[in-house]
DNA sequence: TGTATTGATGGACAATTTGCTCAATTGCTA
DNA sequence: TAGCAATTGAGCAAATTGTCCATCAATACA
């Protein structure tokens, strides 16, 4: 469950500039094609490398607020069904079980703060959901990154 | 600011396999390769597509353990140079300053809990942060998506 | 010590895709 | 109705891809 420098140098490379492909990043790395394809072929069958979709920024789609929204749920009905139904809504970009009496985490967006009630009052009344508390992100300094991290596991 | 069908159509197709590049995603479309071409081109420009960089996974690179960490922060010092050293540490993968009294949010990965001990720790020696608290992650029954979203907001 | 195994290398090949340009057509709006 | 932006289909050279192969070095194992 470990990566070398070449895989953190091949995968910050690409994350910096998705469109070079295989072989202008084996130039750049000053190795063989091949060797840069067995490596990302690795790394993705190691489950590293998810995939290389397209990154969506939900505020250039008019999204513009993001808040935290805490749950509590009722313990009865567990939080399976009540995470199946969140994924319904797709305001509901991730959903969290996490410590602390069977409650959840769940990020929103939407498009004002009169939208984020609405969408508030989606997660209100999914079965199960006994009580909400939502934070508000006012500014992101540090938006969502892994290269760092990456730089760091590369041994 | 809004997609039509054939974007977020497009967006979905090459979220599910993205290696399948422009010229086979017209013919999936049935539009032409120019359309394909124009349509990522202004995706990316008015910013809807922020890049297509690999998508890493921390599990799969030893960091097992995600947490929500709030940290309040002493008021006068003010959140940039507080953000500004939390991005120095690897394992925070994103920061937001929210509602509520000059606090922030931050997500973090670690390697055991033993380990998110060290993480914290680190956050908590930042120049600036009074408090910490923190929430672990379990599990993740929905993980970050945005497709949802896109077919939303495709009109 | 001898022997597989794994990963990296460099080369080769056909097939495909890309980047770019062009003219014609469509659909919408002022 | 005139104008404009978007789409279409086509063509072209250049580059990239997918897929082989043989070789070599380092490692693990009997």
């Amino acid at each position: 469950m470990t990566i070398d420098q070449l895989d953190a140098r091949l995968i910050s490379l690409l994350a910096e500039e998705p469109r070079i492909g295989v072989l202008e990043s084996s130039r750049r790395l000053n190795v063989a094609r091949g060797t840069v394809q067995a490596r990302l072929d690795r790394l993705a069958a190691r489950g590293v490398i998810v995939g290389y979709g397209p990154q969506i920024d939900p505020a250039a789609l008019g999204y513009d607020v993001t808040a935290f929204v805490t749950l509590q749920i009722r313990q009865v009905s567990g939080h399976v069904p009540v995470a199946d139904r969140l994924a319904l809504v797709p305001e509901v970009l991730e959903v969290h079980t996490i410590t602390g009496g069977g409650d959840m985490l769940c990020r929103v967006v939407a498009r004002s703060n009169a939208d984020l009630q609405r969408v508030i009052d989606l997660i209100v009344d999914v079965e199960g959901v006994v009580r909400t508390s939502s934070v508000i992100a006012l500014d992101t300094p540090v938006p969502y990154r892994t290269l760092p991290l990456v730089a760091a596991a590369g041994t």
